[in-house]
DNA sequence: TACCTCCATGTAAACGTTTACAATGTAATC
DNA sequence: GATTACATTGTAAACGTTTACATGGAGGTA
């Protein structure tokens, strides 16, 4: 109920509110007599400043928004995760908002474009309108982007090619040549590039190892491990199947060892299958992937988000985050 | 970069600031035609409202601090998906804050104990201080708690025993009589009386349908996958070993599994085995389990604050969610 | 002692709202 | 047409900070 403001701190220790401001706010204009009276007094009122009464004065709301896809996916918390902790030593506010449509999108982050309601937006693992950058921008007001791209604005991404290109390489190398890839639709307006840039990595790591690719080794559905059962079973059906596959997503390798086992084949000797993401479940599964790191990401755009703010830094940077192999009993050599 | 404050629309519209204030908080002692022309200079200017002032006059931070155990854990990411939704209609901002350490936890509520930090504060499946409970209380600020006890405090937890009761009478009603049981050590200061409520679930089944309890049949142990194997090796070594066990936590189950496969038993013809959570693994692996209503505890845990919030109720109140039987490959009847 | 300098502190005006109260205008009654 | 009553609008004071500016006093120099 009681609420303590600077002037009762100010009356008992028998100073203006101006000093006690200033002692609060380590200005160095103050005695260390004056600073201990204020103290003392600040402590046995059991004083606490007054938050949005110094966020209105000061214009700022110290306060960051997070805007992502529902908080289902694993892969999401961990990068809110990791942003969570960049901002932790910092005196923002984090609020975390999760939304379901690209409507809800849009309109979420229209009403973000306003000042007094954060001062920082942060946006994970989703797309944004042309319209909407446009809109930041000519407000100022800093935005960042996780696992998204756009190249007018600051943004933390994962080397997609690299790590599509890593995911193949180690098939190869394993001896595999007829190597399948399984992904998400590869033009989705949704998720980015992201699926295509490791089917571009894919393609590299063939080409540069002289594998000629074959189209009929390709197969893009719909996100899920029942699709990606079926698109499987194409490929394992097929008059040459591939040895090996690649799946875009360890979703999809989930549903890519369904089908293995619907077909009796072992794993890894009769069919090697690399994931990506490092899920959860690719632990319980022993499921070989690609790692993201996905903690990491949060992190850094965390970070960059707070330097933009402080420092009012205008150009835009990428931060290409490394992917590595996570090496597990999924893949082997082919028979 | 521009900040349209009230004043301007007023002077657009030609009427005073007041008036804006008036017809943007739908009083409804304002004309419709001065209604018409503020809400027409306030859409031509693009005015929002300071939130910071709006906060510092009303008196209200609008804003609700959730605080929890690290988001690593699905369980935790679902309750707060839930207290998302609970708070989605309303005008609060939600600041969910995870706590690694119960120091962490204690100074991060502690320094929340204070009017402009929050209008309210929701602790998840956390313990709390009588201290703190008392220091909430002191300054009115309402605190809800979901999936954690206190008599004084509204809270929104499961029936422990009804569902320790529904998995024990499951295996008794599949033909089981010698049925184990493993969990956490009881008597944990840390996660209250969860698992003693699961274990007297068990008991009370037990007894009901005339069934001795057999100490020999229940183990206690560190949390984990790896300990709960121990215990169940134990268990399934005995001269007379049960042939169903209920572990208390899917984590627990699986290192039921664990123990079941080291010793050549199958499932379940030679043990069946329940778990209690029903954690994302636990569909993989086709567990049977008990499932609690994650995300409904979120929701009725927010929308309990709000009502406290905003009726000024001070009754605590217990809200009892139910459980259900999540009916599984790794239960049937006995040999 | 008189003067200047400089530093610590106090005074008061903001920040953008809401709202009690005052003032104005309009319609109704006599 | 004067008076009243009531509904609408305006005026101004808060809310609890920060900070530019004013003030005052101590110490140094001449």
């Amino acid at each position: 109920m009681s609420s303590v403001t600077m002037k009762e701190v100010a009356e008992r220790a028998k100073v203006s509110v101006a000093t006690v401001s200033r002692v609060l706010n380590s200005s160095d204009k103050v005695t260390s007599k004056t600073q201990e009276k204020v103290l003392a007094a600040c402590k046995q009122l059991g004083y606490t400043p007054n938050l949005q009464a110094k966020r209105l004065k000061l214009g700022k709301t110290q306060t960051i928004m997070a805007v992502m896809p529902f908080l289902t996916l694993p892969s999401i918390v961990e990068r809110l995760r990791g942003v969570q902790q960049a901002l932790a030593p910092s005196e923002y506010d984090l609020i975390p908002f999760s939304v379901g449509s690209s409507e809800d999108r849009d309109s979420y982050l229209a009403s973000l474009a306003n000042r007094s309601r954060a001062d920082g937006v942060l946006v994970i693992s989703m797309p944004i309108t042309e319209k909407l950058v446009q809109r930041f921008k000519s407000i100022g007001l800093p935005l960042v982007l996780i696992d998204s791209n756009h190249p007018d604005l600051t943004r933390v991404i994962v080397n997609d090619i690299a790590g599509g290109k890593m995911a193949t390489n180690h098939l190869i190398e394993l001896g595999h040549v007829r190597i399948g890839f399984i992904s998400d639709h590869l033009e989705n307006p949704l998720h980015f590039c992201s699926m295509l840039d490791r089917f571009k990595g894919y393609r590299l790591a063939l080409e540069d190892k002289g594998i000629e690719f074959d189209p009929r080794y390709q197969k893009q559905g719909h996100h899920g491990r029942e699709e990606a059962r079926k698109m499987a079973l194409e490929l394992l059906d097929l008059p040459s199947p591939p040895t090996a596959i690649f799946a875009a997503s360890d979703t999809q390798a989930i549903g890519v060892l369904d089908a293995a086992r619907e077909r009796g084949l072992s794993i890894p000797g009769d069919l090697s299958v690399i994931g990506y993401d490092n899920i959860r479940d690719a632990d319980y599964l022993n499921l070989t992937t690609i790692n993201q790191p996905l903690f990491e990401s949060g992190l850094e755009g965390g970070q960059a988000l707070l330097e933009i703010i402080e420092t009012d830094e205008q150009e835009p940077q990428e931060k290409l985050l490394p992917v590595s192999l996570i090496l597990r009993g999924t893949t082997g050599e082919p028979k």
